[in-house]
DNA sequence: AGCACGCCGACT
DNA sequence: GTCGGCGTGCTC
């Protein structure tokens, strides 16, 4: 009697399933995570299919389960959507499920936590730090030693110094547990009528929960959270698990914080920056059902939930979703998904929605719920712009007479600033007077980025640096560099000398040391210990500036004119976020525009503080364009060592795509044709709305030639990003 | 994605 | 003579 045979999926770039006999005393059946020979290696792979009937062919091929995990078995739900995404975005089912059991080294020890409390004796030596640590640890409280070094305002040295004094000892603490019970009914919101409404009816369409989409739509501070948590509350209260979906992780200590003030507790993290062991007791936990909530970045959509209940995107419209290497999917879309296929409700939340979303909405495919005011009567801040073809800035400066004016007004009315300038580093192009010499990265299609701060010149696409050098490479000559346009740290300098007196900050990625220093600079900040802040993107998500009441935006046009059909799109969304930080508490804000073309839809859209006219006339061009959501794109990027030989197989393979309704464009240079010394070609597939462009690209893969060598080829099925 | 197998350069 | 570079191809 022939062994029974399951169909196996191992997490590995296959797209099919796998054939193993199964001994009987495992009692396999689909879902479980089992582990198999796979070559010379052992794999952690999922049971995906009972086979009947195995391929006679493989007979003396087939290898045996080794063994059945300990591990709750993947649910029917969770399975189907890796079929799915693998099908939608023309992944491997191996890849997708390998993002399913990201859980890092499950099997093992828990690590022990050491903590430090009060031993008794006194040190003989007494200083004011250590007297503050015993002043921290009179309540005879056992607590983390840096973080008892923090709050006591000490370096750990000094904790070290009194446990070898053994004034303070080392205990053993019980594991944390991933994260405790929220309580639904811990604190009860405060809403205004708006709200009040707004969370009656989500609570009422999530009430059957089944499948729905909301969108939960109104401006920084109309209590978009508080909103969506009255759904995340009564999904705790019905024993089903929440997931809030966040663009940045990062960022949120205060969103947690937020959390924990509603629901007593901070929910579960999920996020890359999570230590492997904590991963693993956070994937474990989520199986188990023995979380309540997670709040996570775009990876946590791929968790095993024991009983997902509901689905939450955060930010719904943020680029951050998208997922741009490996299996390319966009969190937000196949959120939706998700929530589809497992029959659970899912809120989409934003002050300025995504095309899709918004079409979506007037379709009433999804449904929307409006919050338009902000929260305690404040307005929202007017904006202004600056015509930089009239108000010019000085020769080689980059903020106009009325920016500063108006800078200098808030400042004496002890009021914060921001100027807001999306563009990291000093000047993003050094060229020689004398010759015309630009430096460029010598693997990239790039200039290199003046970094003052760092020393150095940057490639902001593959990270090439290099010092900046005395002379100019071509000609020699010394002191002949300019530098043009401007960055952040350029901005800083022009700030420092308009406004000596104030005290200014520069927040950019780069310039982050650590997630734990960043946060205490947003804190001083909010604290209101600064006067001028000057920030890329970095400032325009997340942190609340309560003193902040005029935003200055140095360069409105940057991103508009690069030719990327979301382009618009975008620079609304960011421009709107960001002068949306302006007056949160301190009455009515003020935002200005500096730009070269205020009559663009996008600027006069903000300057009349009209949302609705931007969506109008962004909607109106998609359509006549039939671009998403009013037709779809896939773009297809080969990339090779040698240009040629890119460009050979590019062409080859375009001239294999199967005649249907569908547009090829290209293949053309990409708009970056070199990255990291890889020379890259893009043809873009156009197809209308509906159209089934996975089945098509999958056809096309199938009879098209294969790349070999170092040639290398990218499908991305709705792109987000055309650079 | 790993990992082995395989065929050409600088070392014990 | 071998160690090892990473190109190619397979994994039930």
């Amino acid at each position: 009697m022939p062994k029974r045979v399951v169909d196996v999926l191992v997490p590995v770039a296959l797209d099919r399933t796998y054939s193993y006999r199964a001994p009987e005393e495992l009692a396999l059946a689909p879902g479980d995570i089992v582990s198999v020979p796979l070559g010379a290696r052992e794999a952690t792979a999922v049971v995906w299919a009972e086979n009947p009937k195995p391929n006679p062919r493989l007979d003396n091929r087939l290898k045996d389960v080794e063994e059945k995990l300990e591990l709750p078995p993947l649910k029917r739900e969770l399975r189907s959507f890796v079929d799915w995404v693998a099908n939608y975005t023309v992944a491997s089912r191996g890849m997708v499920l390998r993002m399913c059991l990201r859980m890092g080294e499950h099997l093992g020890e828990e690590r022990e936590r050491v903590a430090v409390r009060l031993a008794g004796a006194t040190p003989e030596r007494m200083t004011a730090a250590r007297a503050r640590v015993l002043q921290l640890f009179a309540d005879g409280m056992a607590r983390g030693k840096s973080e008892a070094a923090r709050e006591a305002g000490v370096s750990l040295g000094v904790i070290d110094g009194l446990i070898d004094e053994g004034t303070l000892e080392a205990v053993v603490l019980p594991p944390q547990p991933v994260a405790e019970r929220p309580d639904p009914d811990f604190a009860r919101a405060d809403f205004t009528s708006d709200q009040s409404a707004a969370a009656a009816a989500l609570k009422a369409t999530i009430a059957g929960g089944g499948y729905s989409v909301t969108l939960v739509d109104g401006v920084t501070g109309s209590g978009k959270t508080e909103v969506y948590f009255e759904a995340v509350a009564d999904t705790v209260r019905r024993g089903r698990q929440s997931l809030i979906l966040m663009p940045e992780i990062a960022l949120t200590a205060q969103f947690l914080d937020r959390f924990a003030a509603r629901f007593g507790v901070r929910p579960a993290e999920w996020h890359s920056e999570l230590s492997p062991r904590r991963r693993a007791r956070t994937w474990r936990a989520v199986a188990d059902g023995e979380v309540a909530v997670v709040v996570g970045a775009r990876s946590a959509l791929f968790l095993p939930y024991a009983g997902l209940g509901l689905i939450v995107v955060d930010e719904e419209h943020d680029q951050a979703y998208k997922q741009e290497d490996g299996v390319r999917y966009h969190a937000r879309d196949m959120a939706v998904v998700r929530g589809h296929i497992a029959r659970i409700p899912v809120v989409l939340s934003s002050a300025t929605p995504s095309l899709e979303t918004e079409v979506n909405a007037r379709r009433g495919r999804y449904q929307r719920l409006a919050l338009p005011e902000r929260f305690g009567g404040q307005l929202m801040p007017a904006v202004e712009a600056i015509d930089l073809r009239h108000e010019r800035p000085p020769p080689g400066r980059f903020i106009s007479p009325p920016l500063a004016a108006a800078v200098k007004t808030a400042l004496e009315r002890s009021e914060q600033a921001l100027f807001f300038l999306n563009r990291r580093g000093y000047a993003p192009l050094t060229l020689c007077r004398s010759c015309g010499f630009r430096f460029a990265c010598p693997q990239c299609d790039a200039w290199l980025v003046d970094h003052r701060f760092r020393r150095q010149l940057v490639c902001h696409h593959c990270g090439f640096a290099m010092p900046h050098p005395a002379a100019c490479p071509k000609c020699q000559a010394a002191n002949s560099f300019v530098a043009v346009g401007p960055g952040v740290e350029r901005l800083e300098e022009e700030v420092r000398a308009l406004f000596p007196q104030a005290r200014v900050l520069v927040l950019s990625s780069d310039l982050v040391a650590t997630v734990e220093r960043l946060r205490a600079e947003l804190d001083d900040v909010a604290a209101g210990r600064l006067d001028i802040v000057i920030g890329t993107q970095l400032v325009a998500k997340g942190h609340h500036f309560p003193k902040l009441n005029l935003v200055g935006i140095v360069d409105a046009d940057l991103g508009l004119n690069n030719g990327d059909p979301r382009a618009a799109e975008r620079t609304f969304q960011l421009l709107h976020q960001v002068v949306g930080r302006a007056g949160r508490d301190a009455g009515v804000g003020l935002g200005l525009l500096q730009t070269h073309q205020p009559e663009h839809p996008v600027m006069r859209a903000l300057i009349a503080r009209d949302r609705d006219a931007f969506y109008k006339a962004e909607i109106e061009a998609r359509e006549r364009t039939h671009y998403p959501p009013f037709g779809r794109l896939a773009s297809l990027v080969v990339s090779g060592a040698d240009r040629h030989d890119a460009q050979a197989f590019a062409r080859a393979f375009a001239r294999a795509a199967p005649q249907e309704a569908v547009r090829i464009l290209g293949p053309a240079d990409a708009p970056l044709a070199l990255v990291r010394g890889r020379h890259r070609l893009r043809l873009l597939v156009k197809a209308p709305r509906g159209f089934d462009l996975s089945a098509y690209l999958r056809a096309w893969l199938a009879s098209a030639p294969k790349p070999k060598g170092s040639i290398k080829l990218d499908i991305d099925v709705d792109p987000q990003s055309f650079l």
